[in-house]
Order: structure tokens, then sequence, then C-alpha cells
DNA sequence: TATGAATGAGGGTTCATTCAT
DNA sequence: CATGAATGAACCCTCATTCAT
């Protein structure tokens, strides 16, 4: 039965390894099920065994990648020896936009029709056991900073919607300025806004 | 020929208003060129007459209805007293939210697919001979001032790119806060990023 | 526009001749839009101009062979001179399992889900100008009857059900007497029946 | 052994009234093989260690209920004192169609696609041991009626199909007239075909 | 016996686009 | 200019049946 399990766990991430790369290199739209399956080399029946339909395998991925790509950040910013919280966030906003940058069909994925509801679903229920609970990190970020916030929430709301929206610009289109010349920009602004949260 | 013409210009605004109607009421996907022609009461064959695609009629739309946004919020604005740069530009941004929470149907179809391109696109390159170009107006608005700023456009951006990403979220599924909630916290961040770029 | 006209009415009725063909000769279940589209030589969009789906032609063909059927027998009674209502009853019951029998894919057809409810809407309600009202016709031979019944209408319903299904047995599955044996013994009933509702 | 034989017995019985149910309820075009497995609790490949297919198991459910049925109205026929077989003829009518018209279910799974052919192999050839064969039961009510009768099989064959097809339309859409209505009618013609067929 | 994952043909349906009128 | 009937590829999804375990 291990491998019938083994087989079965392994035919679902086959699935769902096919359609994160057609996703990202085709986008979700123009990415039919049969393009999935064929790739994949399954039967079209075997899809709806797993999945409910198209909808269903991207959010289980946006939910993944994301997570784990906070993850990777957190980690590289674990070998670093950063101790400030701004310099912290800066480091993952840092990191996280590196990595987009590098993977422009990563971020087509996950930013289209991404909403603040969905990221936070995504960041705080793993989806599979190696997933982490990133918010469980931020909070603990929050904790380790010694420091107050009104609302810390909210704080990270507008942090990840303004570095989000304009990374996606800079990124995809390099309008109005490339990544490399926002990134400046972007680190005041975030900058301002931890300080507009902190209780002193 | 006048007459002609005129028809010509009512066929390809009607067309162009129910498209609009279709597209924020039940979502451009959900519309299909047949719902479009039947509403509008032509032939389908008409509507290539006019348009590429169902894209192509919703590009113009997004110009138009932004530009026709910001124009009424500008139109606003010189009613009040309100003469300090700062002041202008949340008055126009509290304006430009209120009327998207009144019209979220609107709001959802402009902001789908929207990016800063398309965006300045929309505010610089009029559509129809009634709109207006609200780069200029931008432009005007900068001068007026008496103030001097590093890079007014980048600026512009960030400040669009964080009310808008975040207005989104507030008015469309009140989460993390409600657009009224979240109102000073973006008043207190836009100053901030004004003052970034100005130069003393 | 004639020509139009003409050339859609061309097109109905070809689909209308094509999918009778099919359901009578391998059963509406096993025939699929693809069948009846290839057959007719539409593409498979054209059918769904015509008709909702499936069982919407399958009705129009109902009521419409249904009809002719009746009417058949009806125009082959007027050129007999039978002239006593019972005589004319049988006649029309003779004729219409004769036909029957030489058509059973007509019978499997029409026969089928076919319930009282579906078959007096078929009679009653012409499909095309050139079918005609049996509901209408039966009043008549009522009338010229010169007789008196209590209630025509269930005395009709159980002649009908009685024949139909006796018939349907003897003529698909010669079970328990062939058509040529049940006659006589239907003929008997149908007297007995019209004189169990005969006012005197 | 016993024990596997009650085993499989147990499973196969469990199968047969999960498919009745769902027939019943729902239909059998609308049950499908894995309803059945489903709801019965057993795998896929297990129905098929057992039957055919759907129609299979349908058959076997028609044969077994119908007989059932009419061995309910024979049993209740014996405690009552009538000992004409006229009278006994139509007790048992009116027992079955009462029986059907508080269980439609029933009614509809039984009469769709029912010939007199499955229906006379149904009560002459028992499905299991618990099952009587109905066609000795009417051989024995022949007998001990001391009448004779020209064609005792076409005639039982009559006033089945009469009853069974009026009844059904009655019974499940009220039309032309309800069953309460239709039994009188249905009782004088019963009695008119019994005569028909009386030797003298 | 019993399982249930896998199959894949085939179902119905939609819709952007064309083109003869 | 305007029409709208016709197209047909492409879509998603179901489900009876098989077979390795």
């Amino acid at each position: 039965m291990g491998k019938a399990d083994d087989n079965k766990k392994h035919k679902m991430e086959n699935l769902l390894n096919t359609s994160f790369e057609l996703f990202t290199s085709q986008g979700i739209n123009k990415t039919s099920i049969s393009d999935i399956v064929n790739k994949a080399g399954v039967a079209k029946g075997t899809f709806y065994l797993y999945f409910k339909d198209k909808y269903d395998i991207r959010n289980r991925l946006i939910s993944h990648k994301s997570s784990q790509l906070f993850m990777q950040a957190y980690n590289a910013l674990q070998e670093t020896g950063i101790n400030d919280f701004e310099g912290r966030l800066i480091f993952i906003m840092d990191y996280v936009l590196d990595e987009l940058e590098a993977n422009k069909g990563l971020l087509a994925f996950i930013y289209k029709d991404l909403s603040w509801a969905v990221f936070k679903k995504a960041l705080t229920t793993p989806m599979s056991s190696d997933d982490v609970d990133f918010g469980k990190v931020y909070e603990d970020m929050l904790e380790e900073s010694g420091m107050k916030f009104t609302n810390p929430e909210v704080m990270l709301f507008m942090i990840i919607e303004l570095v989000g929206s304009t990374g996606y610009s800079s990124i995809m289109y390099n309008d109005p300025v490339s990544l490399k010349d926002l990134k400046p920009h972007l680190e005041t602004s975030v900058r301002s806004i931890i300080k507009q949260f902190t209780v002193q």
C-alpha cells in the first residue's frame, strides 16, 4: 500500500508540476486541461481524480509557490546577520523582488487574480506538510523586533500591495522605471510606512 | 454625409455603452460578443466593422472611463479652495476612491488587467475629443504647486499603485480593513511619499 | 430574402429528417448530436441554431409524425364509405397498427417515453402549418356520429392506451400473439369500451 | 463456507437494495455505477463481480419487485372472502394500483422499458427462492373459478396492458383523470374483457 | 474475492469569426 | 454599410469498464 500511495502522490505532483510549467509559460487562460494531461502523460479523467478544475489546481499552486518563495527569503535572511526589523523586512522584499525578476512566469502567475485575501490565505494556510505558515513567521519577527505597532496587519498589507504592484510593473514592463531604479524609492517608502505604524 | 457620420458614431457609441454595461455588471470574461450585439440591437458582423475584438473595445473603455473619472475628480477639486499640492492630490484620491466604492462594477472592470502602462496611456492619450489629457493636468498641478520634485512620474506611479491596490482590496473585500478605516493610513503614506520626492 | 428563408427551412428539415432516420434506426439514446450533424452534413454549431437539444428535436418529431400518421389514417377513412362511429374508429385503429407494423422504427420511436399527455399535445397542437389538429377531427367525428358519450376524452384515452400498449407488444415481440391474432380481440374490446361510454 | 456464502449473498443484496433506492428515487438514467457503489460502500470493481451492468441489475429488480407486488396483492386477496373470478382480478388490480400510487418511484421504475415479455418473465420466473411464480397462481385462480376461457393468456395480457398504461398516466400525471376517477371505468372495461374471453 | 486508481472515448455545448447576401 | 446564418475548433466533464495489486 505504501507503493500505491507513493504512486498516487507521484502522479499528483506530476500534475502540479506540469500545470505550473504551463501556467507560467503560457498563462492559465491559454492552458487547457487537455494541455496539462497531455504533457503530464496521463488520461483526462485522471485529472479529475485529483482536482476539481483548473482553478483548484491554480489556487493550490499559488499557495504553495508563494509560501515557498517567502520561506526561501526567510531562510536566506537567517544566514545574514541583519537584526533590525526594518532591515529584515527590506531584505525579504529585495529577495522576493529579485526572485520574481528572475522568474517572470512565476510573477505573472501568482500576481494575476491575486488579492490580499487570497494572498493572506496562501501565507497562513500551508498547503502541504512541507509548507510553513508565514503568518506565524511574521508574528515572530514582530515579537523579536522589540517594537510595538498600532496595526501590524494593515502595515504588512500596505507594504505588500505597494511593493507588489509597483514591482510588477517595473519587472514586467520596465515602466516607468526598472526594478533596479525602483528599489531605492521603495526602500524609503517602506521605511516610512513602518515608521507610520510604530508606537514610540 | 454629416448624417451618415452621425449614424456611424451613434452605432459605435451604442456598442461602447452596451459593452460597458455588460462588462461592469457581469465581467468581461462572462460577456460574449453575442451578448453585446443582442443587447445593442445590431448584427454580429457589425461589431467587427468597428472593433477588432472584445479586448479592443475593453481597452478603449478603460481609457475613456479612467480619464472621465479623473477629470470628474479634478473638476470637483476646482470648486474647493484647496491650494496646497498635497491636499489637492489627496482630494483627488479620496474622490476617486469614493466613486469606485459606489460603483464596484467599474472598479472591477478598470482594475482587472490594469497595469501602469495601460493606465498611463489611458490618462495621457484622450480617446475621444471630449476626453482630456490628465498627464497635462498633472503637469499643471506640479507647476502651480511652486514645488520641485526629483522624479514626479515615479512619485505618481507609486501613489497610484499604492492607492489602487490597497483601495481595491478594501472596497471589494473589506479586507483587511474597510475603505473608511484605510483612508487615514493611506493619507499618511501618500504624504510621506510626496515628501520623499520633494526637493527642498 | 425568400431565398435565405428557403435555405433556412431546408436546413431545418434536413436536420429533422436526418434525426428521424437515426432515431428510428438506432434509437435516440444511441444517437448523438455528432451523428446527426455528420449525417446531415452541417456543422455542430448549426444544430444549436435550430434546436435546444436532442429532446427538443425528438418532441417535435413525435408531434409531427404522430399527427401525420393519424391524418393519413383519417384521409384513408374518408375514401371508404364507413359511416358508423365504431367502424370508423376501428378502421383508424387498424390503419395505424398496420402502418406501425410496417415501420417498427417509427413505432419504437413514438412509443418510447410516450405518455398520454405528450400524445394529446402531439395530436392537438400541430407543429408545422401542414399538420392538422387531430383533436378537432375527433370532435367532428363525435358530432357526425349522432351519438352521445358520457366522457369522450376518457373513452379515447382508454382505447388508445389499450391499442397502443397491446399493439406495441404484438408488433415488436409477437408476444403473446401476433398483431394479426390480436386484432379481433382488440376490435371486440374497443366496441365494448365505446358501448360503455355511450349514453342511450 | 456457509459464512462466505452468506457474506456473498449479503453483498449482493446490499447492491440490489441500494440500486433500487437510487433507481426509484432519481431514475435509472441519472444513477451511475459510482452512485451505487458509493452508497453501498463497496468498491467499483466489486459491482462487476456480481452484475454485468446497470441493466442487468435493473432487470433482476423489476422481476423481483413485480413479483413481490403481485404476491402482496394475492395474499391480501386471500384474507378477503371474495370468491368470484372477476371480483378477485379486480381486487388485485385495485390493490396494485393503490400500491403504485403510493409509491410513484416504484411505478416509474417498473413501468419504464417494461414490455409484456419482460413482465411475463418477471411473473413466471422467480428471481430468488422467496419469490413465487405468479404464473402458477394465475393458473390456480383460473381453475378455482370453475369457468372456461378461450385464451386466458391474451385475456390477462390485455387486462394488464390496459390497466398498466392507463393507470400509469393517471397516477403520474393525473391526466386525463385521476386514478380515483379512472377506476370505475377500468372496472367496467375489465369485466367486459373477461366476458369477451369467457366460454359459456 | 475485493479493491479503486486509471483510463479515454465520447458526450453536450459555446462562441469568435467569416462571408454571401 | 449591415446582416446573421454558418462554421468548427475547442472547451470541460462524465462514466462504464479494466486490471494490477
